[in-house]
RNA sequence: GCGGGUGUAGCUCAGUGGUAGAGCGUCACGUUGCCAACGUGAAUGUCGUGGGUUCGAAUCUCAUCACCCGCUCCA
């Protein structure tokens, strides 16, 4: 069961590669952990998720608008948001039975009462390299009591300089999630586009995270590509966007193609939810790998009206960053105002007469981990005349190539009569042109890429100006009339 | 980070100290008139990388890198 499983996504893997749309990086020199890179189909099929999502969130939406920000934000909007403190760890191993745990997790003998080594708010270098008593610490997976190994720093978020004097450079951080730039520029898309709550901003881009394990082909890696949805509502009326959202990010997975029964919510415990987030929802699909099988795709949060009110406080601690000349650990974010909900991040309500903080609903998806699940959901093997034929089984709007034009032999015509169609095509849709071996064996080629439709340009071609059709799915072939063929493939695609 | 496994042609793999191989795929030519046809020919290797042992290393050894599985960790 499990070994058949594994032998799935080690064809998939391979397929991937064979056929161009996923290599490792820098394979050359041996590969870089946990890096990975789209070939000339994958870069098709991951740009047609980018612009699914994109269509779905921001271009149908009449009270959705799109934003691009930037890798590189100043580094205060890491200290309000919360990352620069709590993307830092120390961690320690139990020398007897090798289980890491987390150092301010980790509890006295006997006294039941909370960790009592606080590690948030301190610079993890300077703390790594001190002494730490941790002579009465048990160990939560063994009981051993004192066994610990010296404490070990992590660093979740990648760190750069900016400024190409080094003398003068500064510590930035790449981000290590694409809402902050959205919280960021909150202000400015309300000042500038005549959006009124309730209203979202969506984005799509690259996001860092050193994770301490890297997991599953393309499934966690450290760089990695998010598309999140900040959606902001007046308060007392996000549960019911947190339930449209939900709904609608599901129905978005379904409609693309994903299995129902591969697909499922999972709600996260009370325990289970960060510290600001009222509720929060995965949406997780079956993967054909580890032993859990179920993984996440993608977050629904809500996360009320913190954000915007963190980025107030990070806005009244300005002075003091300079003061510190720039040092986040030795800042700390001011207390709001009294009046914070008057504050520069609120939204003026012109029918209320009342001006507030939004609460936010965070519909957070990784283009990669979709990528990979619409690649291992489309995959499929089937008995044909005692052969087996590979496919991929695309929704047309996700397909890499959408068309391939075949002459059905290379003379009578029939190349020019095909090259004229496809340089036709081409203009529409990404279409492939082919007139090398036997007709049967670019047909299964082209399965296994997932081109949905195959044209072929036949004898009959010049008899009555008709191409056949061939179905990708069903193998079934029609005849179109060559002068209808865009109109076809139009309506068929849905495009 | 710990434990287990793997690494040889684009892919799947054989090769256990003595000339680097097969199938599939790719390319060319011929044939071929609708589902991986056939014939002939061709190209393709830092045997993951680096050191060591040896007359000689894909093979033994050490280190290292990468991937997979299990722990662990994880807004």
């Amino acid at each position: 069961m499990t070994m058949a499983k594994l032998a799935k996504l080690d064809d998939i893997v391979s397929l991937c590669k064979r056929r161009g749309f996923i290599y490792q990086s820098s394979e050359i020199y041996g590969g870089l952990a946990s890096c990975y890179d789209y070939g000339p189909l994958g870069a098709e099929l991951k740009r047609n998720v980018r612009h699914a999502w994109w269509k779905a969130v921001v271009q149908m939406r009449d009270d959705v608008v799109g934003l691009d920000c930037s890798i590189l934000m100043h580094p205060m909007a890491w200290k309000a948001s919360g990352h620069a403190d709590k993307f830092a760890d120390l961690v320690t191993v139990c020398k007897k039975c090798n289980t890491r745990t987390r150092v301010d997790h980790l509890q006295e003998k006997n006294d039941g009462g909370p960790a009592q080594e606080h590690t948030e708010h301190i610079d993890i270098e300077t703390e790594a390299g001190k002494p730490h008593d941790l002579g009465r610490k048990v160990c939560p997976a063994c009981g051993a009591v004192g066994q610990f190994g010296p404490p070990m720093a992590f660093k979740l978020m990648f760190e750069t300089q900016m400024g190409a004097n080094v003398n003068d450079q500064m510590t930035l951080y790449l981000r290590p999630e694409t809402a902050q730039g959205i919280f960021a520029n909150f202000r400015n898309v309300l000042d500038s586009t005549r959006v009124k709550v309730p209203f979202g901003i969506g984005q799509i881009g690259k996001s860092f995270r050193n994770e301490v394990t890297t997991k599953a082909f393309i499934f966690r890696t450290r760089e990695f590509e998010q598309a999140e949805l900040e959606f902001f509502c007046k308060p007392g009326t996000d549960e019911d966007w947190y339930n449209h959202w939900k709904e609608q990010r599901f129905n978005w997975y379904l409609n693309l193609g994903i299995k129902k029964e591969n697909l499922r919510f999972r709600e996260h415990e009370k325990d289970e939810l960060a510290h600001y987030a009222k509720a929060c929802v995965d949406v997780e699909y079956k993967f054909p790998f580890g032993q859990g099988d179920w993984q996440e795709l993608e977050g629904i949060a809500n996360r009320t009206d913190y954000d915007l009110r963190q980025h107030q406080r990070g806005m009244r601690t300005m002075n003091d960053w300079f003061e510190n000349k720039g040092d986040l650990m030795k800042i700390s974010l001011r207390q709001e105002d009294l009046d914070y909900a008057k504050g520069p991040l609120s939204f003026f309500d012109e029918e209320a007469k009342e001006r507030y903080i939004p609460y936010v609903i965070e519909p957070s998806a990784g283009i990669d981990r979709s990528t990979l699940a619409f690649l291992v959901d489309a995959y499929d093997e089937e008995e044909v005349n005692g052969e087996t034929r590979n496919l991929l089984r695309f929704h047309p709007h996700l397909a890499p190539v959408k068309a391939a034009v075949f002459p059905l032999v290379k003379k009578d015509g029939m190349p020019e009569i095909a090259t004229k169609l496809y340089n036709d095509l081409k203009g529409c849709f990404a279409t492939f042109y082919d007139e090398k071996s036997a007709v049967g064996r670019r047909y299964r080629r082209q399965d296994e890429a997932g081109t949905p439709y195959c044209l072929t340009i036949d004898g009959q071609t010049k008899e009555d100006n008709t191409v056949t059709v061939r179905e990708r799915d069903s193998m079934v072939q029609t005849r179109v009339n060559i002068d209808q063929v865009k109109t076809y493939l139009r309506d068929k695609l849905d495009l």
